[in-house]
DNA sequence: ACCCTTTTGTAACGACTCGTAACGGCCTCG
DNA sequence: CGAGGCCGTTACGAGTCGTTACAAAAGGGT
């Protein structure tokens, strides 16, 4: 797999998108650039994306029409590039879902300190679904089959699980080592609101600690918070 | 329970202080003041604190030494405030662990849209007082496993914790060698107010305690101070 | 020292939360 | 149409935690 995170340049400007792109590139990135919103969407759908820099003065669709768009579809962080004194724009943009902006002109170290916390910030929080290309997922001796949709554990045993615990494993692992409320996990799961004598979720996760060999009154994998929820404690890396 | 969120400024200059305290208030904030680091720690035992605004230029120990401590021990969002032309210092700011800075002078809105933003980038991540990166803590012959949310003596023994157990252990280890009262560990612990006769933590305290062996005529780890509260006597490590 | 008041420690109780076996409706597949 | 699997519901037992009650400890005043 690249290893070098995937930096996606917006800026109707040639001489920026290739100074930014030399630059990143040289501090260990792999630097793709559009020069507006269409080049932008199309690059988007060739490759995975780790972060987004997006000018907010362009010609046709501006910065924060894009910023907007993408955010409504995706949460790939977003970092805005704003000419000076556009107090009130920065400020939208933030609004509007961006992670960050940098006003021009900018110290490209900045810059580059910035994407680190960004990138940094959003590996530490797996959100939303796993990538595309994610194949596998590994946590404590286990091995989540994406494709397949089954378990493996570490000394080859396979496991099936039935749709709702799989769709229940999956997203503990998508927020690993953070406490579930049941209402998150019942909108999670199946996007249905949950109503205080629901038992629905502690079923499903019997059962699912059933599959994983996870003895109730001493959990190592899924715990229990009382009054809160439950949380998934493992260290969880993505296989690609 | 108080629902604004509170806002901590440390800065040396009082009238920033007033300045920020008043701007932030009439924007739906509680902001507390403090004009160096010790004052600061202080602040930060007496009530919980969603979000630090830190000067970087200060007399004593400055911004960055005091970011640093603070990440040390805890994940409380922090911004930084630079003088300009301080690049330099900006990059290393937020590569110790700063979420976000703002060069001097600053709009106070940006400095809103800033708050606004990290906040709630903050609750998504609900947080415990201990640093993204702590495993475990140690103190006085025990080991306290977060994720696992167990203790595990010197020698190895296994000792499990109900949630309220582990949550009002953690608490003490978050505030070690201070008198904590009753008011503020129910606020910790559960948010809730307290009132006079609630002896609820009296009683967490006594089935924690039975938990470490600590014997109440003779405490070693939780000590009474009679007429005002607990405290944890132990020195405590951060294990990474 | 003595008594009285206030505060703390903890056992006991009961309300609440959680785990899970059992049941039954609903679907799919033969 | 019957069998089997999945999953939501229900019921009950186990564990947790707040409340209460009472005994012990700590002050405080005389």
């Amino acid at each position: 797999m690249e290893k070098r995170e995937h930096l996606l340049v917006v800026d109707d400007d040639p001489e920026i998108r290739a100074l930014l792109r030399d630059y990143l590139d040289q501090n260990g990135f792999r630097t793709t650039t559009a020069a507006d919103g269409k080049a932008m969407w199309q690059s988007l759908d060739q490759a995975p994306v780790d972060l987004v820099i997006l000018d907010v003065m362009m010609p046709g669709d501006d910065g924060l029409v894009l910023c907007r768009n993408l955010r409504a579809r995706s949460n790939i962080p977003i970092i805005m590039l704003t000419a000076r004194g556009e107090d009130m724009d920065r400020i939208i943009g933030l609004e509007m879902g961006a992670d960050d902006y940098l006003p021009k002109p900018f110290n490209p170290r900045e810059l580059l300190a910035r994407i680190k916390v960004i990138l940094r910030r959003a590996r530490q929080t797996p959100a939303n679904g796993f990538p595309e290309s994610a194949r596998a997922v590994r946590f404590a001796n286990w091995t989540l089959d994406l494709a397949a949709r089954h378990l493996k554990s570490g000394e080859g045993v396979v496991v099936s699980l039935s749709s709702g615990e799989f769709r229940l494993l999956q997203v503990f692992l998508e927020h690993p080592n953070r406490v579930l409320t049941r209402d998150q996990l019942l909108d999670f799961c199946q996007g249905r609101d949950w109503d205080p004598y629901d038992r629905s979720i502690d079923v499903q996760v019997s059962r699912l600690r059933r599959r994983l060999g996870d003895d109730a009154k001493d959990p190592t994998i899924i715990k229990t918070v009382r009054g809160e929820g439950y949380l998934l404690t493992a260290q969880v890396t993505v296989e690609h």
